[in-house]
DNA sequence: GGTGCGAATGATATGTTGTATCCTGACCCG
DNA sequence: CGGGTCAGGATACAACATATCATTCGCACC
């Protein structure tokens, strides 16, 4: 198993980690960002664009457009700092922005709980089998649809 | 690697095929499925309820509805005549409905062609890796993103 | 032959997700 | 001051998906 020691963030820390990790990436770490990636992390369950803006709009007693929360969404992940669950349409914060996997995301179809696992010699089988056939990865996508311990 | 011997289908024999499948899953093979399925087979990248729609309004003279073919398109991913690629919000035909694999989709960004594999070892990996957490899993999504031969 | 029933499809409306375009305001720099 | 760049806002629209009710058709049954 490709298992190795993370560093895993929550709360203030995490914002600080993202903090980091955007920086690193040559990107600004504004207020409007902040405030994206702290209601991302809020949701326990992958949000979309739209609960992120709603979300906000409370928060903040105006309306925020979605394409604004589009716009910094496809920054973080691009940055590593948030995921998109591509079965669900939605984006998770990244517990640990600092490393890089291609990671495994376990999608509960009764509950919407989402928890991930980094298996890269898992991860890493998908890539080879692919590239074997003669095409490049860019960026495997391994989801899981299933039922959670709880819902069992 | 899990390989074994495919009835790889095609043309005729492929809808032939089909129609067993779906009948053997207890569903009748009408006129309008037989349309449906010859529009999808007839895309070589993953089509989405919509082209399908417009394929099937332009062959037919008449306005096609997109809920139509969504009813349809659930069924046949029921009945694994179809497959949907979730990062592609869209849908391929199976070329051997007679037998279930956990396939695993490579999507080229560029061009948009879709190829499988069935690798029954990766994808084993891939369950045993989520079942292993307490998960239950009931289908992986396994979808590769990249660059393929032709476009590299 | 009429009648009632269920399955398949049609018609329409609406909800959700994602992009495109143009504009404003802040900041920096010469 | 004047002009650049970048973040974000406003608006519109495109693409994907579902909900609801109506219609049609085949078929069993009287």
């Amino acid at each position: 198993m490709g298992q190795h020691a993370h560093t895993l963030h929550h709360g203030t820390p995490l914002a600080v980690a993202a903090q980091t990790a955007l920086e690193a990436s040559g990107e600004q770490w504004t207020a409007m960002r902040a405030r994206v990636f702290d209601a991302l992390a809020g949701f326990a369950r992958p949000a979309s664009a739209y609960d992120i803006a709603e979300a906000l709009s409370k928060a903040e007693g105006r309306r925020v457009a979605a394409n604004s929360i589009y716009r910094i969404l496809d920054l973080f992940v691009a940055a590593n700092l948030a995921r998109r669950v591509e079965s669900a349409n939605a984006y998770l914060a990244n517990a640990h922005p600092d490393c890089i996997h291609d990671c495994i995301f376990m999608i509960c179809d009764t509950c919407g709980n989402t928890t991930h696992i980094d298996d890269d010699a898992v991860t890493g089988a998908v890539r080879a089998a692919a590239n074997k056939t003669g095409f490049s990865t860019a960026r495997p996508v391994i989801e899981v649809r299933g039922t959670c311990v709880e819902c069992r």
